[in-house]
RNA sequence: GGCCCGUUGGUCAAGCGGUUAAGACACCGGCCUCUCACGCCGGUUACGCGAGUUCGAUUCUCGCACGGGCUACCA
């Protein structure tokens, strides 16, 4: 009864981890959370097919990023190991049970090959059944130990013959559950086939293995995608004959996520087709060398994609849509989970981002911009980007203004690092935004855009820029507002309207008609490099 | 084809028998303004259809339609 909560996030390692796959763990995360239970991680890799290397390690660093790390997983064993399938079945957890159905008349071997089968779906199919199972009314007349005589099944087998074992459903019974999302639901075991449920090689497939495991791993409350419901009655069966139906965790199969065009689940193919990412961190293949994208190197903070995904398919019924991950946890119930399926919105999911790079605190992703800048080569570590432009180092300003200050490397540079972002994070809604929106800070602009200033440049405007200069250089003080008085006063000196000039200076500074306030730039670009511009921009324009 | 699940604006969604049917994203106007963004104001767009139950259905029931999932020795 009051037995604690246990739930699993039970993947197989065979390549990117899809937002859906992230979204039920943060789901279980919520849920376990929430009631002070535990999360279990089990590795699902029953399928040597398809075993993928460094898949695993990659879903881990996946759950690390997201910060949703369970509590027992393959790194972090706990008192219900192996957590990855392939070794559970080498201890032999699964062979075990099979024999056990088939010893209480539940199973049974069957010995049809590949071929056969193939040969029975065609030889069965009709445009009424286009899919033939092999249920209790094919199986009579199929090669397994049911049909054949006693005898021969023993000869079979003692002949090493490769053989599958098969679960044996009876029909014309209504079974049906209590899903946690769904509610009731029914199904007639004349409609369920019989289900492999141990492989040719001893592996167990996936509806054997779920229902030892979550038994083993005492799990009491299964989430999964939609996609399982239909094979629920096998997992039903299995759990009535083997631990009794009492004993089974109670189920919650979560809603689809779908393609935002068209209809059908989302799938990477929709992301590269689209042009957003699927999976929650880059994926290359290594059969194929093939690069998927993820949100992370998309520049995504992990938390507005957690929080995202909290929001596909589940709301506090507020309207509230900001949350934190302790936030999520306080606020979750299964009982508002949506029943159905959401298409998911790149857009939407840009916005969260954009929340959340103006919510957090700019200490906490400024290293991750850094890196970006890095890459770029705008930034290099521990040098001033200005020296390392190749300024002659007598030009360098003595500890005044942004030079001194730029070397994002130390403390110093450091603080004027994050001023930087600060002052132009609202208009970032990936991280990689902070690359253009930046950049002039720290190197000043290649090219400028004369097309915005010249047709309206003349010798006015001349005068007041070389003004300008003469006077920026016998300021003392370099902020903002005395930058833009100064800026003013020489405007109305030379009887120039503000606005005039405004658009040129910005062009000076950034390179271009964007940024955030011209004199918040100067201010932070500093007093030797802002005069440095303006005169390089005066040589440009005139 | 069969079985199962679902159906409120372009998208995410609130609603749980009586509402002018929230809100967010997107979109379109306007304001703010040195640019871009933010912010603010305003706008367009929705209960799939048909029966029933009821004084009254977006809300309950049943059909239909549509969408989705499953139908492997893949998960």
């Amino acid at each position: 009864m009051n037995q604690k909560v246990r739930v699993r996030f039970a993947p197989s390692p065979t390549g990117g981890l899809h937002l859906g796959g992230v979204r039920t763990v943060l789901y279980n995360y919520l849920f376990a959370r929430s009631l002070g239970g535990d999360f279990v991680l089990r590795i699902e890799d029953t399928d040597q097919s398809r075993f993928v290397p460094g898949a695993e390690e990659y879903i881990l660093q996946c759950l690390q990023w997201c910060g949703l790390e369970p509590d027992e997983g393959p790194q972090k064993p706990g008192l219900y190991g192996p957590y990855r399938q392939s070794e559970r079945k080498a201890l032999g957890f699964y062979q075990r049970h099979a024999e056990a159905l088939i010893q209480k008349g539940h199973a049974y071997y069957a010995f049809d090959t590949p071929t056969e089968l193939e040969q029975m779906r065609a030889a069965y199919k009709t445009p009424e059944n286009p899919s033939p199972q092999y249920d209790h009314r094919l199986r009579g007349s199929m090669k397994n130990s049911l049909a054949l005589p006693a005898e021969e099944t023993r000869q079979l087998l003692d002949a090493g013959t490769p053989y599958v074992i098969r679960i044996k459903v009876d029909p014309d019974e209504t079974i049906g559950f209590t899903d946690l999302i769904r509610g009731d639901v029914h199904f007639n075991t004349s409609q369920i086939d019989d289900k492999v449920l141990l492989k040719a090689d001893g592996m167990p497939t996936y509806h054997l293995a779920v229902v030892v495991d979550d038994f083993l791993m005492k799990i009491t409350h299964a989430f999964r995608g939609e996609e399982w419901l239909p094979s629920a009655p096998v997992h039903l069966l299995l759990w009535r004959w083997l631990f009794g139906e009492e004993n089974m965790p109670r189920w919650a199969h979560l809603p689809l996520i779908l393609k935002p065009d068209g209809n059908g689940k989302l799938s990477k193919r929709d992301g590269d087709r689209l042009g957003f990412p699927v999976f929650a961190m880059n994926w290359s293949d290594p059969k194929t060398n093939e690069l998927t994208k993820g949100f992370r190197e998309m520049g995504f903070l992990p938390e507005a994609f957690v929080n995202m995904l909290a929001m596909l398919g589940w709301n506090d019924g507020s309207g509230r849509e900001v949350f934190t991950l302790d936030e999520l946890v306080g606020a979750f119930s299964l009982e508002r989970v949506h029943k159905n399926g959401a298409k998911f919105d790149f857009e939407k999911a840009r916005w969260f981002n954009h929340e959340w790079i103006r919510k957090e605190p700019v200490s906490k992703y400024k290293g991750l911009v850094k890196e970006l800048f890095q890459q770029q080569g705008i930034l290099a570590e521990g040098l001033p980007p200005h020296d390392k432009q190749g300024k002659p180092g007598g030009e360098t300003v003595g500890g005044t203004g942004a030079d001194a200050g730029a070397d994002a490397g130390n403390a110093h540079g450091d603080l004027h690092f994050e001023k930087v972002l600060e002052l132009v994070r609202e208009r970032c809604t990936l991280l990689t935004d902070f690359v253009p929106q930046s950049s002039f800070f720290f190197k000043a602009p290649a090219t400028l855009d004369t097309a915005s200033v010249l047709p309206k440049w003349n010798e006015g405007k001349k005068r007041f820029f070389a003004q300008l200069v003469l006077q920026m250089e016998l300021l003392h003080s370099w902020e903002a507002e005395t930058l833009e008085k100064e800026f003013k006063e020489i405007a109305a000196a030379d009887q120039i309207k503000p606005g005039d000039v405004l658009l040129p200076f910005r062009v000076m500074l950034v390179g271009g008609k964007f940024g955030p306030g011209v004199f918040e730039i100067a201010t932070l670009l500093g007093q030797a490099e802002t005069i440095r511009r303006i005169r390089h921009g005066l040589g440009v324009f005139n």
